[in-house]
Formats: structure tokens, C-alpha cells, sequence
DNA sequence: GCGATAACGTTAGCATACGAATGAACTTCG
DNA sequence: CGAAGTTCATTCGTATGCTAACGTTATCGC
């Protein structure tokens, strides 16, 4: 199946052991944990759902920023939660250029029933620590954020 | 800006705090480090490369597999790797459903003149963790992988 | 040998992600 | 006030990353 190994040409470079690559790696596990128990909605929704549970109605660009979404990314975030009658987008009053969002009553309930799900996500990711292992690594893990 | 919170929708559950949300970040300030100093190459194209060099030539499945990429993923990153003219695919005699791929000499010279650039953005990721945090915090990352 | 199964590669569709460009609206500062 | 700069939202193009479906080819069990 595979041939002679090359590694003469990058001595002591394992893609392995590389951050990236397990970065990437543990995000995939993340992302099938969440699908399992959300379906329908993406952990990159969800995160848009709860922030504006956490904070209110705030302005789309407002609400990238803290949820960590490119300008283009929200946009399409909240164009499919608009679709979902999850969130709605209003005009701002006092600058024009705003879109004003915020949760719908479905958003609300979504989100207050979801939330346990969401902890479960979050346990069932870090299940292979131990608890202290797991408080270390998230530790570690915000200084790298 | 931010209306009231709703922190009662949600109690006790931050997104800041979520192991889901912090890796996304990690990945996107690894990803911002890495376009830095790859510029054309992302990341995912990077790994198919090291791990062709490691392993010497494969399947176009058994490199999606050692890479972690989906066949649809690992599909589309070889397209555009052949068109760089770093990758070449061949058929493979002993079973016709396979591509057989494997670097060519530009690819080759690519991963031995880019390996250092590699450890550095890995070095640079790392860089907000002393010595023996890196070695703690990888050592449970790939734990979670 | 042959039928069921499995593996391989391709394609289509959807959802992040990012950079870059655009136009509209607001702010700052001289 | 008004020009320059900034912010906001949208759009385009490219690249992952996943599921699902498809046709081809190998392999396994009998």
C-alpha cells in the first residue's frame, strides 16, 4: 500500500504532533458530538443563539465580533437564522446603517431548551480528561484563544 | 449598543466559556499565524504534502484517512494541489478503483524548503505557553483528538 | 463462480470561514 | 460646515468540511 517513507525530507516534522492538525482533529470530534445532539442547528448558530441570549438585541456586526464570526460569516449565520424565524433583524433608529437583531419568542424557548444540550456537548468533548485535566487544558486552551 | 441582558434564558451557560467556542478561536489565530507565512498554501494543503512525504506515495482515500479529511474533502485538496503542480495521481495497476499519488519533484522541494516554516508557526501558536505548559497542553490535546 | 458486501473515487448540495471590494451612513477634526 | 476617515452591511470568489448518492471495482462467503 504505501511506499518507501520519505522522511529524509522533513527530519523531525510530524504532521502528528503538530498543534494545527490536532486543533483541527479535536474541533472534528467537537462538531460530530454537537450535530448528534443538535441536528438541524451548527455549533456556529448556536453560538449566535446564545450570545444574544447573553446580551440582548445588538447590531449584527456587534454580534460577529463576539462570537468570533468574519463580517461575511454572520451574514450568513443570521440569514439562516432569519429563515428559522429564530432571530430577527430590525432597522436601527438612530444609524441608519445598523441591523438590529434580536431573539423571536421560538429563538428564546429554542435557546432555554437547548442549553442543557449545549452543556452535554461540552462534557461529552472533554470526557476523555479527567476533571482536573480538563480545567487545565481549558485553562491553557484561553490563553491560546 | 447592547440592550438588556437575558442572562436568565441560559443560567450558568457562557460561550466564552464553552470548549467548542475556544477551540474555533485557537484554530483561527493558527490559521491567521499560519496564511502569514505560507501566503497561496492553506493549511490543509500543507498537511497532504507532509503526510505524502512521510509516507511516500498512497491512495487518495489512505492519505484522506492519515490526514483526517473526508473523501470529498481530500478530493477537492488533491484537484488543487495537481494543479500546483505538487501532486500528480497515477493509476494504480494492481486495483483499478485507485489513485496512486505522490509528490513531484517541485512537491518534494516544497516540503523540504517549507518545513521550518511549518515548525515555526507551530512554535508562534504556542508562543502564549511556557515551556512546560506547551508540553501539557499538547499532551492532553491529543487526548481530544 | 457468483452474489452480497465493501472499498474507492466522483459529484452535488449545504454551511462555515476568510479576503477583498463596494456603497451607504456616521464621526472627527480642522 | 465639509472633507477625510471610519463603521456597517452586502456581495463575490475561494477553500475547507460534512452528508448523501452514484457507478466502478475488489473481495468475501458459500
Amino acid at each position: 500500500m504505501t511506499a518507501r517513507p520519505r522522511d529524509e525530507l522533513a527530519p523531525g516534522y510530524r504532521l502528528d504532533d503538530q498543534i494545527g492538525f490536532m486543533l483541527r482533529q479535536a474541533s472534528q470530534r467537537h462538531t460530530a458530538l454537537f450535530v448528534a445532539r443538535f441536528g438541524a442547528l451548527t455549533a456556529t448558530q448556536w453560538a449566535a443563539l446564545a450570545k444574544l441570549a447573553e446580551v440582548g438585541a445588538t447590531s449584527q456586526n456587534h454580534l460577529g465580533r463576539l462570537t468570533a464570526m468574519d463580517v461575511a460569516t454572520i451574514n450568513g449565520v443570521i440569514d439562516r437564522l432569519s429563515g428559522k424565524r429564530l432571530v430577527v433583524a430590525t432597522a436601527d433608529r438612530s444609524d441608519a446603517r445598523r441591523r438590529l437583531l434580536d431573539l423571536t419568542p421560538e429563538g428564546r424557548a429554542l435557546v432555554a431548551e437547548m442549553t442543557a444540550a449545549a452543556q452535554e456537548v461540552t462534557r461529552e468533548t472533554l470526557a476523555p480528561l479527567s476533571k482536573s485535566e480538563s480545567a487545565a487544558f481549558l485553562a491553557l486552551l484561553r490563553k491560546l484563544s
